[in-house]
DNA sequence: TTGTATGCGTTATCAG
DNA sequence: CTGATAACGCATACAA
C-alpha cells in the first residue's frame, strides 16, 4: 500500500528548503517575500537552496496562511458575447504584468449569479473581484462592499463602488444623431429584452431614451421599437418584421453589434440595399464590427478591462481609489453602413382617407 | 496579543458549525463531503447550522488539507484569437454543470508558457489541466504526465496524454479539392508564420502540406504561398501583393477565417469580385465566418472545449480514458466567397519566350 | 455513529 | 538578523 510511499514528486516544501540551506523556514519564507531582514549571505544560500530543490510554495498553504487566494476573480454573465469575451481579454491583458492567474467564474441566472458572489464571498476570498455588467441584491453588494479585497465593477455604477461604465444614453443619442444628421425621419430601434433576462440590466432601456429625446428634440418619434433575446438571429427576424411591415424605417439603430449584423443579415436576405435604402447603426465596435463595415458607437471594451485590472491590483496593494465612478468615453465610429437617408421614399406609405 | 488577530469579518469556521450544531468538526466535515456515516438527525442539525451561519467551507483551507485546488487550470497563447476565446467558451460551458472555477494561464512565449508550466506543477496543484495549442519541452511533457491531476491537450497530439486534435493535412487537402472541383488552378496559399513563433507550431504547415498534395494529385503545383505574423492586417497585406503581383491567383487558402476575412478586404481595396473572380477558402469556422459568407473549414472548436472539460471531469474521478487521442471531425462549409473560377483569364500571364 | 488529534505548507509573531 | 512556534481552516485516521 503505502510501501510506495509517493512516486509522484513527493513535492518539495519550504522545510526542506530550510534543512538544505540550514536555516528556519521562517528565514526561508522571509527571502521568499519581502525579504527584509535576511542578511546577504543567508539570502543567497536559501536561494541556491530553492534552485536546486526546484521549490516553488504551495499556492493553497500560502492562501490559507494569508487569508486570500492569489487570484482575481472575474465575474461574467454570458461569457458567449463577443463584447464579454473582449472584456475578459482586457482584464487578463492589464492582469499579465503581474502575474496574478484570472478565474472566471461564468453566471447563468441571477439565482446563479448570486451562489457565486456568495461563494466567492465566503468560500474563495480571492485577492479581487471583478464584476461586469452585472448588479446584484443589495446585501451582496453589501457584502460586497464590506469585503477585505477590492471589488471593481464594469458597466455598472455600482453606489460606493469602484466603478467604470458608460453613459448608455449619450450612446443612444449618438446613434440617433448621426442618422438625423444623414438626413433619416425614419428611425427603428431593435434592442434586447433585458426585462426578461431577470439580471435587471437597463442599458437597452437607457439607450433606446437617448435615441428617442434625440428624435424629440427635432420633433420627430420613434417608428418603431422591437426587442428581443440577445442574439443575431432573433435580431435578423426582428429586422425582416421591420422591413417588410407598412412603415418601414430608413434607419434602424440597435443595441449591439452582434444585432446590427443580423439586421444586415435580414436587408441582404430581402434585397434591401445598405446604405441606399436602408442605414443600421451597432453598438460595442467589438471585431466584428469592422469587418462587417458596421457604423456603431464605440465603446472601450477592452480597455475597461485593462483599466478595471489595474485598479484592483492598484487597491490590492493597498492604494485608496482616486476617483469611485469612472464614465467611459463613447465615440460614432462611421463606416459603410450607414449613408443619406434615400430622397424618394423608399415604400409609400398607403394615404390615410382624409 | 493574538486576541485581536483580524478584525476583518471573522469568516465563520467549521469551529463555529461544529459548536452551533454540539458536534464535533469532524462530523461537520463529512456531512459537508462525503457524508457517509452521519445519522439523519445529527446531518439535519448540522445543516441547519450552515444554514444559520451562512458557513462556506474556506477554499484554501480546503485544498490545502486536499492536497490539490478545486480548479481547473486552462494554459493557452493567443487568447486574442477567436479560436482560442471560442475554445474557452467551450470549456467553461463543459465545467459549468461541475461548478469548478475555471483558471485562465495565458502565455505569450515559450519562457512564459515553461514559468507557467512549473508554477503550475510545483505550486498550483490544480484538479485538472487543460492544455490549448502547446506543445512544451519534453521534462515539462513527463511531469505533467506524472502529475497527479489529470491533463487533456487540445489541438497538440501529445505521445501518452489525452489530446484531441484534428488532421490539419486533411484540412487543407478538404480546401484545396473544393477550389479543384471549382475549376481553379491558380491556388495560392496564406498561412501563419509559426517558425517565428517559437511555439514549435506545425498545424499551418500541415494544412500547407494538405493543400500542396491534393494539386499535386491533379499536376498542379501551388501558385504561391506567403507567411506571416497571425493577423487580418498582415493578411491583408500578403494578399494585396499576391493579387497584384504577376500571377494573380483565382483561389486562395488561408490558415483562418481571420486572415481569410484579411484576404476578402484586400479584394474589397482592389475592387476585385469575390467570388467572380477569386475565392478565398478560411479555416475553423469561427464566428465571423458566418456574418462573413466565408467558405471554410469548419473544426468543432468549442465542442473539442467541452469535451476536454468532460474528460477533466471524468478523469478528476478517477475514470481511465477510453481512448488517449482523438481526432475532431472536420467539415467543408460552402458560403458565398468561393464560385467557379473565372472562365477567362483574369489576367493574361505574359507568355515567356519560347 | 461521533468526537479528538494530527497533518497540510505557509505566514507571522516572538523571543533570542 | 534568525530560529522556534503558534495560527490558518479543513480533512482524516484513530479512538471511543
Amino acid at each position: 500500500m503505502q510501501g510506495m510511499g509517493k512516486q509522484s514528486p513527493a513535492n518539495v516544501t519550504i522545510n526542506d528548503v530550510a534543512s538544505h540551506a540550514g536555516v528556519g523556514k521562517g528565514t526561508v519564507s522571509r527571502v521568499l517575500n519581502g525579504g527584509g531582514n535576511v542578511s546577504a549571505a543567508t539570502r543567497s544560500r536559501v536561494e541556491a537552496a530553492i534552485a536546486d530543490l526546484g521549490y516553488a510554495p504551495s499556492y493553497a498553504a500560502q492562501s490559507l496562511a494569508r487569508g486570500r487566494l492569489a487570484t482575481v476573480v472575474v465575474v461574467v454573465p454570458f461569457v458567449t458575447h463577443p463584447s464579454a469575451v473582449t472584456r475578459v481579454q482586457g482584464i487578463i491583458e492589464g492582469l499579465r504584468p503581474s502575474g496574478t492567474p484570472v478565474s472566471i467564474l461564468d453566471v447563468e441566472t441571477p439565482e446563479h449569479a448570486r451562489g457565486q458572489f456568495l461563494m466567492l464571498l465566503g468560500s474563495l476570498r480571492p485577492e479581487g473581484v471583478i464584476v461586469v455588467s452585472l448588479t446584484p441584491d443589495g446585501d451582496v453588494r453589501r457584502r460586497l462592499l464590506e469585503a477585505d479585497f477590492p471589488v471593481v465593477w464594469i458597466d455598472a455604477k455600482v453606489q460606493g463602488h469602484v466603478s467604470l461604465f458608460i453613459d448608455n444614453a449619450e450612446g443612444g443619442r449618438l446613434a440617433a444623431d448621426h442618422l438625423l444628421s444623414l438626413g433619416h425621419e425614419a428611425i427603428a430601434f431593435i434592442g434586447d429584452d433585458e426585462a426578461h433576462s431577470g439580471f435587471g440590466f437597463t442599458s437597452a432601456a437607457e439607450r433606446l431614451r437617448g435615441v428617442t429625446s434625440a428624435l424629440a428634440e427635432r420633433g420627430l418619434e420613434l417608428r418603431n421599437c422591437l426587442t428581443g433575446p440577445h442574439s443575431k438571429d432573433v435580431a435578423r427576424e426582428l429586422a425582416v418584421q421591420l422591413l417588410t411591415g407598412r412603415d418601414r424605417p430608413t434607419g434602424i439603430v440597435t443595441t449591439s453589434d452582434t444585432q446590427a449584423v443580423g439586421v444586415l443579415a435580414a436587408a441582404r436576405e430581402l434585397g434591401i440595399d445598405v446604405p441606399g435604402e436602408l442605414s443600421v447603426v451597432g453598438f460595442d465596435d467589438v471585431e466584428i464590427a469592422e469587418s462587417a463595415g458596421l457604423t456603431t458607437i464605440r465603446q472601450p471594451i477592452a480597455e475597461s478591462g485593462r483599466r478595471a485590472a489595474q485598479l484592483i491590483t492598484s487597491l490590492a496593494g493597498g492604494d485608496k481609489p482616486s476617483r469611485r465612478h469612472v464614465a467611459l468615453p463613447l465615440q460614432l465610429v462611421v463606416r459603410r453602413s450607414t449613408g443619406a437617408a434615400p430622397t424618394a421614399p423608399v415604400q409609400q406609405p398607403a394615404t390615410t382617407t382624409g
